[in-house]
DNA sequence: TGTACATCAGTGAACGCGCGTTCACTGATGTAC
DNA sequence: TGTACATCAGTGAACGCGCGTTCACTGATGTAC
């Protein structure tokens, strides 16, 4: 806790955090064809290499993984989608800039979209209300993001979470189409294009 | 196969549908607290009260009742939705009567909506594509519902399909967030109101 | 209506299997002096 | 730098349990004549 010592140099720690890092990889992938109300701890240690009780040393069982999961998905999304919201360019590039961003996060992150997808409304309470917050706390970043713009002039607090809300609802909705769409998803990123446009043009006569 | 013959009385086909119903029921039941990837065949026969072995006189695994499930719960809406939007009305009574129609069946039905929510991107692929192909059903009746109101005219049918998947997931979404909503769900359903209106108002202006 | 045979929804025993969890352990890493 | 002790990530055996599936069965219902 005090000098040298906080930063020494920790090898059984960065061991720790590798197996950590295994057990979490290798239930994302046994999770793109099955819930994690059905994951099982040792499938989960039989894929990393290691004996069933290591689990322990570091999840108290599968949901507390999927709560982890969560972090690892959502977690670093904060900031992102809300610049490519609130950076220059007028409502269609915006829109534009943002469905490609959700087709890139789909294309490099498939399973954590997956995961999150199915696992929002899925049968395990404590990861159910993990998504359910972190997407709270992007909405209330969306929102943030819309009332810095001029067409939020006039509006409520409550109305701009309302669109967020909207707006977060829908990215989710296209990534998940975007995961079961075959080929490269032309038409799926089109329409969730046309849909985001359609928002947009009711936002922009929400107050006529 | 021939004349009064099937319509005999059938007091065997009366009770293995009897045993068929109880079957779904406590299925549906069992999943308000986890998902179908997870839920066993002898937890069901037992919450019914027959031996596990029973169940395979009604269907072939876990997935299949899943299935039959999704039937139960989606088949009957058909045309519901549709005549609340097609009626007659300005915009505005016709989102209230939807999103009234949606709190009904969340009254009513709970345990069928946290289903189709919870399997819809859950880990059971026959399911997931029951869903899917009643959901896309459902947009295209509430497609040819929207090409009938005159606010359609000079609409594309690519268009058409692409509002009605908008409404069709966001009613998705509105069920859910009203079946997790504590109380009486009012701001949730006023929420989905201000969302659909917002939507409405798009699509008045998608032509301009 | 009565009888003889067929059907088939539900039974109950049995099986092999993988599960989550406990426990005492090992041995490499970390710490104090 | 060297030594003696503490920590703790990962082990491996063992447990009791519920799972899905098989099989031959029973007995009420249905059918043919």
């Amino acid at each position: 806790m005090s000098h040298t010592s906080t930063a020494a140099t920790g090898v059984r720690q960065a061991q720790k955090l590798k197996t950590r890092q295994a057990l979490l990889d290798e239930a994302l992938t046994l999770l793109e064809e099955q819930s994690l109300s059905s994951l099982g701890l040792r499938e989960v240690t039989r894929a990393v290499g290691v004996a069933p009780t290591a689990f322990y040393r570091h999840f108290r069982d599968t949901a507390d993984l999927g709560v982890a999961l969560v972090e690892e998905a959502l977690g670093s999304l904060h900031g992102t989608i809300g610049t490519a919201l609130a950076d220059e360019g007028d409502a269609v590039v915006r829109i534009d800039r943002t469905v490609g961003l959700i087709a890139d996060l789909v294309r490099t992150h498939p399973a954590h979209v997956r995961f999150i997808a199915r696992e929002r409304h899925g049968g395990v309470q404590p990861v159910r209300e993990a998504i359910g917050t972190q997407l709270r706390l992007f909405a209330q970043e969306v929102a943030a993001a819309f009332a810095r713009q001029p067409e939020s002039r006039g509006w409520s607090e409550e109305d701009l979470l309302m669109l967020a809300g909207l707006y977060v609802d829908h990215m989710v909705m296209a990534a998940s189409a975007l995961l079961e769409a075959e080929g490269d998803g032309e038409h799926a990123r089109d329409v969730a294009r046309r849909q985001l446009r359609l928002v947009s043009l009711g936002r922009q006569h929400w107050l006529d």
